[in-house]
DNA sequence: CGCCTACATACGCTTGACCGTATATATGGA
DNA sequence: TCCATATATACGGTCAAGCGTATGTAGGCG
């Protein structure tokens, strides 16, 4: 079953989601703790809506060992990878989503390859 | 208070104003009556979801005798304009978005200026 | 095995979205 | 003034989304 329209929107549509989104449009592949300490909030409910997306076809996940790192679908259809890529540039320097950007790049003891430097 | 992302993909999330903005977006302008003909709904049903859009500020209104016209407010953020013409091109073909537009075409008694014809 | 960490999910609750019906308001014409 | 049409809104009900808390599961390491 594809994307639809409406399913892409209503994901968008929560503040929690659509940080999610936009940190991981821009950075790739993103663990749940990383999601956890950028945006501030609790485990369970970064997962729930992580697990929402993923039903909905939007992000994939990937375990490695302990963590589970997620990105976005690599079968997301053009025009919705248009329409993050639109949305990330027009709120690109607002809060929270510049301030998300920044608690990730500030968090300590992030796993992945981050740590074999 | 300027339109938030949040507040266009909370629009964009409901099928009835999803409807509503795509046909909106493509024909300029159109009264109700016209909207609940092309949907197919109830009048109360769009009136209820125009009236969203309108406090939302994605759309505003304008009466012209007993009819009162809807278009996307002109000062609508670049980036919304940009998110509906890409939703548009990637939904055009699809129901019910297409069989909207049809019912429109179809509709006899077209109120304005279709009627001078 | 036992323990720790990372993540997922079940549960109960609250709040708000959306609905249809009924009614109010506004405009134009007889 | 009275009525008809177009639109808006008020009311009451239903249902689902989102929440925090608590608990389950999975992997790594001793």
């Amino acid at each position: 079953m594809p994307l639809t329209t409406e399913a892409l929107f209503r994901a968008l549509a929560d503040p929690t989601r659509l940080r999610c989104l936009l940190l991981l449009h821009g950075q790739g592949e993103l663990c749940v703790c990383e999601l956890t300490h950028a945006l501030g909030e609790i485990q369970p409910k970064i997962s729930r809506h992580l697990a929402q997306l993923r039903e909905a076809g939007i992000v994939t996940d990937r375990r490695q060992g302990l963590w589970v790192y997620y990105r976005l679908h690599p079968e997301l259809p053009a025009w919705a990878r248009e329409v993050l890529r639109i949305t990330a540039d027009g709120v690109a320097g607002q809060a929270p989503y510049a301030t998300d950007r920044q608690a990730l790049a500030d968090m300590p003891n992030r796993p992945g390859a981050a740590c074999c430097a």
